[in-house]
RNA sequence: GGGCAAUUAGCUCAAUGGCAGAGCGUCUGCUUUACACGCAGAAGGCUGUAGGUUCAAUCCCUACAUUGCCCACCA
């Protein structure tokens, strides 16, 4: 077994060549593995689908980590001759994607706004394809055994349909509609974001407090605000009913100050008495809380902040035309010019902002389509209850039943050209739901687009439906979903959701949620704090097995895992450990060594234990050993305890099966002494067994040793049978 | 304002109702023909604090402290 004449392992020479021989024996599709072509019924199916990475840019550590789990799963599974499919994707990533992509024109002066809707969509995609071909090669640089003939993207044109589909469905089940509300636009992106896209900063700000001049000319009711500006938009005042402090001045009217206009004071239960001076400035086009007091009053609606972030032409003339802080400043000092301001306190207060850019995020009213979220959020808790489907583990239940409870309608109008253009068809005040317009003219398509999730939601089931004729009633509900704990709202809860409502079933039995990565120190790994290890590099330097055998050891993965070029190393040295022992063996035992009976497939060390006679103490302990680290590896995976697993495979091979039974045997063969033969099984069995134990974690090595094991007794270790 | 998690060796983290382990690091020997990316061995811990349950607690319970995170329309 030579590794071009070094001693020490070197993956990089071993792994491409691994991989194709996997590739090209077509066992990633499980319609070729040999369980396919047996009929019977007792066949069970596997699948998983993978989360599909956003064709913006190149995989992160995150993404090995995902990968990891996932590929150590399905091969595990594969070698229990299941029927596994391991779906792959990409995902356009609308909002994402449309950010990177602006971001790089503006690198090169330029900016999106110059070009046309479809010059841009163009340009895009271009960029997106290359992206997805990238993020391609490194999964199987990664050693991910998916089936790559499956391989979906979220604008496929089939895909893109059964969206269309699902859309129109929800718009005849009444549980979608349109409707001017008020949205978190950012005024950079120029587009309105969902509740989950907006990030809350705390920040030291002032609180206001101003005297509005009733019109009857006696005295002041003062309001309290963060926003002075938009004040010029006010179009009532409104306190708590309960609140005796203001009781003869309901339904008097106020001057608003700055403006000629005339505004009522009302009563409102969403008021605190507690706040402020408990009188509450009413703004309902530009606060979310007013928009709804507004509408249960039948107030006046004034725009006063336009998307550009700037006051439009509702405002008198002085404050037309300035930013929003520009305004804020203009009328602070103009109330206190007349005497209006009655003090001023700071005040710390948290801000939506932009989660990508961190602009503050401008509450506008605009006319966009909502989810009618909680008919289907309903069936989501109810399936989760009953456990069909399982969190895995029960902390990140908790977290999702709380938000879903409290979970709000949800917009997924775009204002960006990147995405799934929204099927609505406008003349007059007719709506049309349809790929096409009625044949009639003057109909025109909504510009928006769907928010992104709104088609990755479906994905499980647009995957299957669209990869070949009996995936859907095969595969779904698939097995397992594995994703990270940030997506666990934006994707996890709108996947059950929308499976739900468009089949009926669940669309995974379990969900597996897995930590971010943090760096040596427990930071969370960013490119802004500088402190990202790229995956491919270290593939490249030290090998897949390495990598991936460091993200799952010695942290539990639903907490957030720390990784560090020291851990890599250390497993590093594990896959030259496995390397070189092996290569021991293998020549101990020469090319043509073969096991005496049973022959074939020996499945346990118990049935080789009671097989032969002659075996030495340490060859019983070693047995021994192998079967209970063959029973806890088992476990430990099927409860998702990788770390545990890893760590015992690691264990036991290197510090019982190397550093005792193979130093102990290599005397009996060089002493040539009676109990030789029976150590040359021994160490033939459980190097054996423990290529297949190691082989979901480090695939690569185990596959290439075992390539070379002599009466190996399959063509691919890929698909031995795992060991009982 | 609600909720969740963590606190164990120098560092990063496991485990367990009764002996607390690993990787890296440190120290001492070893160029023993698979591996110096190695071998043999060693040091290093009142398992955050205070109570409680128990024959027995690092583990279960209660408070507290510190840290991190998530959610939330306090104008």
């Amino acid at each position: 077994m030579e590794n071009n004449g070094n001693k020490a392992y070197n993956p990089r020479e071993i792994e491409p060549e691994i991989y194709k021989l996997w590739e090209y024996s077509g066992y990633f599709n499980p319609d070729n593995l040999p369980v396919s072509k047996i009929k019977n019924s007792k066949i069970k199916n596997f699948c998983i689908i993978m989360p599909p990475p956003n064709a913006n840019e190149a995989l992160h550590m995150g993404h090995a980590l995902d990968f990891t789990i996932q590929d150590a799963l399905i091969r595990f599974n594969r070698m229990q001759d299941k029927k596994t499919l391991w779906l792959p994707g990409a995902d356009h990533a609308g909002f994402e994607t449309q950010v990177v992509f602006e971001k790089k024109l503006e690198k090169e002066g330029k900016s999106r706004f110059q070009f046309e809707r479809s010059t841009l969509y163009k340009m895009i995609w271009d960029y997106v394809q290359q992206n997805k071909h990238i993020m391609e090669e490194q999964a199987r640089s990664l050693g991910a055994s998916c089936d790559w003939s499956r391989e979906k993207f979220t604008l496929d044109p089939k895909i893109v349909e059964i969206v269309y589909d699902t859309f129109k469905k929800l718009y005849d089940d009444k549980l979608i509609y349109r409707g001017k509300r008020i949205i978190n636009w950012c005024p950079k992106h120029q587009t309105g974001l969902s509740d989950l896209e907006v990030k809350y900063e705390e920040r030291e700000d002032k609180l206001w407090y101003f005297k509005y001049p009733l019109s009857s000319g006696e005295g002041f009711i003062v309001v309290a605000t963060t926003r002075p500006e938009t004040m010029l938009g006010d179009t009532a005042v409104a306190v708590n009913p309960k609140d005796n402090r203001y009781k003869k001045l309901i339904d008097q009217k106020v001057k608003l100050p700055l403006t000629n206009r005339e505004i009522p004071i009302i009563t409102d239960s969403a008021v605190e008495l507690e706040f402020g001076t408990g009188a509450v400035k009413v703004t309902p086009a530009h606060d979310p809380v007013d928009f709804d007091i507004a509408d249960r009053h039948k107030l006046e609606f004034i725009e006063v902040i336009g998307k550009d972030g700037k006051m439009t032409n509702e405002v008198p003339e002085a404050y037309q035309g300035l930013k929003v802080d520009d305004a804020r400043a203009k009328v602070v000092v103009d109330l206190n010019a007349l005497g209006l301001m009655e003090k001023e306190e700071p005040y710390k207060h948290s801000v939506g902002a932009c989660y990508k850019c961190g602009r503050t995020i401008e509450p506008l009213a605009m006319e966009q389509w909502f989810v009618k979220i909680k008919p289907l959020a309903e069936k989501a808790i109810e399936a989760v209850k009953k456990g069909k489907t399982r969190f895995v583990t029960k902390k990140y239940e908790k977290t999702f039943m709380h938000w879903m409870r409290n979970i709000k309608d949800w917009n997924i109008s775009r204002q960006i050209v990147w995405g799934i253009r929204i099927p609505a068809w406008y003349k007059n005040d007719q709506i049309h739901i349809g790929k096409e317009p009625p044949k009639e003219d003057g109909w025109v398509q909504d510009t928006d687009v769907f928010d992104t999730w709104f088609s990755s939601g479906q994905w499980p089931f647009v995957t299957l439906m669209t990869s070949g004729q009996n995936d859907l009633k095969e595969f779904y509900p698939t097995s397992v979903m594995v994703t990270a704990w940030d997506i666990l709202f934006f994707w996890v809860a709108r996947m059950i959701m929308m499976g739900i409502y468009c089949t009926g079933k669940e669309p995974f039995k379990q969900v597996y949620i897995h930590g971010l990565l943090k760096d040596k120190y427990g930071k969370k790994m960013s490119k802004s704090k500088g402190n990202v290890i790229n995956p491919l590099a270290v593939v490249e330097q030290r090998g897949a097995d390495a990598l991936r055998m460091s993200l799952l050891f010695g942290s539990e993965a639903d907490s957030d895992t720390p990784i560090s070029e020291e851990k890599i190393i250390a497993q590093q040295r594990f896959a030259n450990k496995i390397w070189n022992a092996s290569k021991f063996v293998m020549n101990a035992l020469g090319p043509d060594y073969k096991p005496t009976k049973p022959a074939r497939g020996a499945q346990s060390a118990d049935g080789w234990r009671s097989a032969m006679d002659g075996y030495t103490k340490e060859d019983k302990w070693i047995l021994k050993e192998l079967e209970k680290a063959t029973k806890k590896i088992t476990t430990d995976i099927e409860k998702y305890k990788f770390h545990e697993a890893a760590q015992e495979a690691y264990h036991f091979f290197w510090h019982k099966f190397c550093d005792k039974t193979i130093e102990d045997v290599k005397i009996r063969i060089q002493k040539n002494s009676k109990d030789a033969d029976a150590g040359k099984l021994v160490v033939w069995t459980v190097l054996y067994n423990s290529l297949k134990l190691l082989h979901p974690f480090m695939p690569f090595v185990t596959e290439a040793i075992y390539q070379k094991l002599p009466s190996r007794p399959k063509e691919l270790l890929m698909i031995e049978k795992w060991p009982k």
